[in-house]
DNA sequence: TAGTGGTCTAGACCACCTG
DNA sequence: AGGTGGTCTAGACCACTAC
C-alpha cells in the first residue's frame, strides 16, 4: 500500500506505459493481430502495477491501437478478418445503418510528384514521389465512388499496380501487412461539388449531377500522415453516415 | 481487500452506479453546470469503493455527460460557458480548424403536425404537434447555412418565436436551461443536393449550386431524440469538418 | 488548511477461453 | 486446470482549487 518512488517524472506512469507500449507497436515488436504480452507479464517489464498497466492498455483501446479479449488476451489492432473492416468506410443507403462491401475497380495506377499542397499535407517536400491511384467503389453492382489516392512512394517502395488490384482485403489491410504501415484514423473535410464530364460519365450521371466531396487524410501512430484520399459520392440512393464507430452513451 | 458480496447481480457494479447517476442526471437532481457530490460521498451513497465509483464517473465523462474539474468537482455537463458550445458546430473555412460562432435569424417559426417520417425518427405518433424553425446562418457576416428545425411540442411547451429568437446563446442552451433538455449526442447523415430557387435566394448563390445536405437527429439521455435538423449548407467557403470533438491518438 | 479529483499500488475474486 | 482479461476493494500520496 506504500507509495513507489516516482523519479520526478513529470508525466504520470501510465502514460509513460502507454508510450512505450505504442513505440514498440509502431516499431513491430508486436505485428498487427499478435498478442501483447500478458498485463501480468507487461506490469513486471516496467515495474509497475497491473493497474497502472490497465490504464495505459485503456486508452490504447480507446484509441483502437489495440483489442482485448477477455480470456485469450490483449492483441494489435488489425484491418482484416473483423468488422472493423468498415470502420473507415461510412457510406451506406440511405436510411440504413447496415454496410456491404464495395466492389473494388482500379482505374489508375501513376507515379508522379507531389503537388505542393499534397507534399505539405502528407509532410513531404513538393515533388518527391507519390502514386496516384484512381478507384471506382460500386455498391450492390453500381458505380456510387470515384476516389483519388495520393501515396508517398517512399512509404510503399515496392507498390505495383499489379500488387495493389490483386489485393484480397481493403487497402488498408494491405498497407499494414505488406509495408507495416497502420491507419489508425482519419482526418475528413467533406463538401459538395458537382460533377464534371469525366466524373459524370464514370458513375453514369449527367454532367453537373451534385457529388458529395470527401478530402482524407488517413493518419498512423503519431498523427504521421500515411495516404490521402479524394472521394466523389454520389448520393442519390447513399448517404454519408457520420456518427460510425461511435458507441453508447447514457 | 476481501470480495465484497455481489449480490447475484448480472450488470458489473459500475454500470449499475453509472445507471444510477445518469438517471438522477436526467430527472435534474443535479442540473445542468451543477457539481455532483464529491467521489466519496457518491461512493457512500451506493456503498461502493471509490474506484468503482471513478470507472462509472470514467465512462460519464466519454460520453460527455458530466465534466471533471480536478480540485473543483464533477459536474453535470453544460452548452453554455465553454468551448464546448463548438462541439456540434461542424463547419469551418476550407482548410482550417478554427471555428467562429455564426450569427443565426430566424425566417420562419410555424406551429404543424408531424409527417411521418418525421414522427417515426422522433419517436412520435404521425400527426403530433411539432414546431417548424427556419434559421439563416451567416459566417463573417455572409449567409452559409440554412437550418430546418422539427421539434416536437411536448418537449418544449411553451416555446414562442420571441423566445426562440432572444435566446443570448445556442439553441442547445436554451433546450436545457429552459426545458432541461440535454443534448448529449447527435446522428448526422450527409448527402450533396442541388440549391432550388427559394435556396439560392437565401444564400445568395445561383440555383443549381451545389450544396451539402446535413440531416441531423439531436439525441438525449436513453437515446431519446428531441430535435431534427436539416441543414443546406454553402461549401464554396467552407467545409464539413468530420473529426471535431475527438481526441488524442498515440 | 481542507477538500477535490488524479495517480498508483496490492491483492482478491469472477468470467471466459484454451488446452 | 491454468491463464487471461474484467471487476472490485482499500488505502496511500500527489496536484490543484478554494477559502
Amino acid at each position: 500500500m506504500n507509495q513507489v518512488i516516482d523519479a520526478g517524472a513529470l508525466a504520470p506512469l501510465y502514460k509513460e506505459v502507454k508510450r512505450l507500449l505504442t513505440a514498440s507497436i509502431a516499431e513491430g515488436e508486436w505485428q498487427a493481430g499478435a498478442a501483447l504480452p500478458s498485463e501480468t507479464r507487461l506490469a513486471q517489464r516496467f515495474s509497475v502495477s497491473i493497474g497502472t498497466v490497465r490504464k495505459a492498455i485503456d486508452e490504447l483501446v480507446a484509441e483502437r491501437i489495440v483489442v482485448r479479449h477477455q480470456g485469450r488476451g490483449t492483441f494489435v489492432a488489425s484491418h482484416g478478418a473483423n468488422r472493423l473492416m468498415f470502420h473507415f468506410f461510412h457510406v451506406v443507403p440511405r436510411g440504413e445503418r447496415t454496410r456491404e462491401y464495395p466492389d473494388t475497380e482500379t482505374l489508375a495506377f501513376r507515379r508522379a510528384r507531389a503537388e505542393p499542397a499534397e507534399a505539405a499535407t502528407l509532410r513531404l517536400a513538393a515533388g518527391e514521389p507519390v502514386y496516384r491511384i484512381r478507384n471506382l467503389l460500386s455498391l450492390a453492382g453500381r458505380p456510387v465512388m470515384l476516389d483519388d489516392l495520393v501515396l508517398p512512394q517512399a512509404l510503399y517502395p515496392d507498390l505495383t499496380e499489379k500488387v495493389f488490384s490483386s489485393r484480397d482485403n481493403t487497402i488498408y489491410h494491405l498497407y499494414q501487412t505488406r509495408y507495416g504501415v497502420n491507419v489508425l484514423r482519419t482526418s475528413e473535410r467533406l463538401s459538395a461539388a458537382l460533377a464534371d464530364a469525366e466524373t459524370a460519365g464514370l458513375l453514369g450521371l449527367r454532367k453537373g449531377a451534385p457529388l458529395l466531396e470527401i478530402n482524407r487524410v488517413a493518419l498512423s501512430y503519431h498523427h504521421a500522415p500515411v495516404e490521402l484520399r479524394r472521394s466523389l459520392v454520389d448520393t442519390s440512393e447513399h448517404e454519408y453516415l457520420s456518427d460510425l464507430g461511435r458507441a453508447n452513451a447514457g
